[in-house]
DNA sequence: AGCTAAACGGACGCATGCGTCCACTACCGT
DNA sequence: ACGGTAGTGGACGCATGCGTCCGTTTAGCT
């Protein structure tokens, strides 16, 4: 799936390579990207080489740390789109992919502006992107979604939700929620 | 106006801070707030040591030199009170708005979220922002302005504007402007 | 012109984060 | 149990940004 076969490890490299992926995941949610690699090497109780050794780079682990939260976003898209009512569905979409990104701070970037060269991520967004283009033309089709709303606009909004900053994640989730109830008005014919 | 009086200054001195408050201006715009002191004094054409004498922290820079924006930014809260349709007022206010928060790259975070201790900024801020709750209640008078949405609501599109990051200032102000016309949308009755 | 104090800026020491090397450890096959 | 090798993590050198000190320059008054 990720190129470097982990199977080959050692148990207790393994181990270790778990334990850096949890460390990642807690510590990118809750302070965003901008923390040291070694902060993650030392909360998953291991050296800084092992780290480096496991991934080269910030994106390689980020690519990693966030691929089931990538995989969540993929699974609300197309449970958006088997939604009899395509409108629902896109309200259902916006509201969850508001909160998952307000739930993991160091997501946002990931997922709306992707890293350059992450090329897992960018698939499966490229993907997404595509179902959700049908899904708001299926809602345009119902007359609930306003027909000059593109799928551009969608994007923005979600960018525009990453940039909601507060110290705590209740506090996110909150602001997240109403962003996503007026985008919802802005959308609606 | 801000504490240290200018007017005792040598005349080079006061020249020197000039320079300084041009070029942090110029940068904070363009680059945004996580630009190096040495990088604003280098562009000024100044050593070191007289930017950290005159600005003694990044923050009492940044309130000198957003000073004049935040002023514009109360000039468009006020000229949007004296709009005689104060629906019509508040659309306006929010566009402009927008796109001064889209030119600066660095102003965002002084406007929205504020730093923690910009008495003068904050202190403007307070003042515009009530005299937006004034506005927004005229505006539901006339019907125009959806009766459910509070002063804490432009506050937080306004911070969702402040993330729309993108690389040229051109494509900043795109978004900014799609937008602010999505938030009237959401706003409107 | 000469003097004095204000102002300047290069240079210094400190702190933080990065990526890598190498002597030590411990897993696993025999 | 034991040897070989994959694996480890402390330690190192480098780079960048910060805030301050001090010898030198220059404005401004007489």
């Amino acid at each position: 799936m990720s190129g470097h076969l982990t199977q080959n490890l050692r148990s207790d490299a393994l181990d270790n390579r778990e334990r850096i992926l949890d460390a990642a995941r807690a510590v990118f949610a809750a302070e965003g990207m901008d923390v040291p690699m070694r902060e993650i090497a030392r909360r998953a109780g291991v050296g800084p080489a092992t780290l480096y050794r496991r991934f080269p780079t910030k994106q390689a682990l980020a690519t990693e740390a966030f691929a089931d939260q990538m995989n969540a976003c993929v699974a609300v898209v197309d449970e958006g789109l088997t939604d009899p009512d395509p409108w629902h569905g896109l309200c259902l979409v916006i509201e969850q992919l508001c909160e998952l990104q307000a739930r993991s701070r160091g997501f946002t970037a990931a997922f709306t502006s992707a890293f350059p060269h992450a090329v897992d991520l960018a698939a499966k967004r490229e993907a997404a992107l595509a179902s959700l283009a049908d899904l708001m033309r299926r809602a345009k089709g119902t007359g609930h979604l306003r027909p000059d709303v593109a799928l551009d606009d969608l994007v923005l909004m979600l960018m525009a939700n990453g940039g909601l900053h507060a110290t705590s994640t209740n506090a996110r989730v909150a602001a997240s929620r109403r962003f996503a109830a007026l985008t919802i008005e802005a959308f609606r014919a």
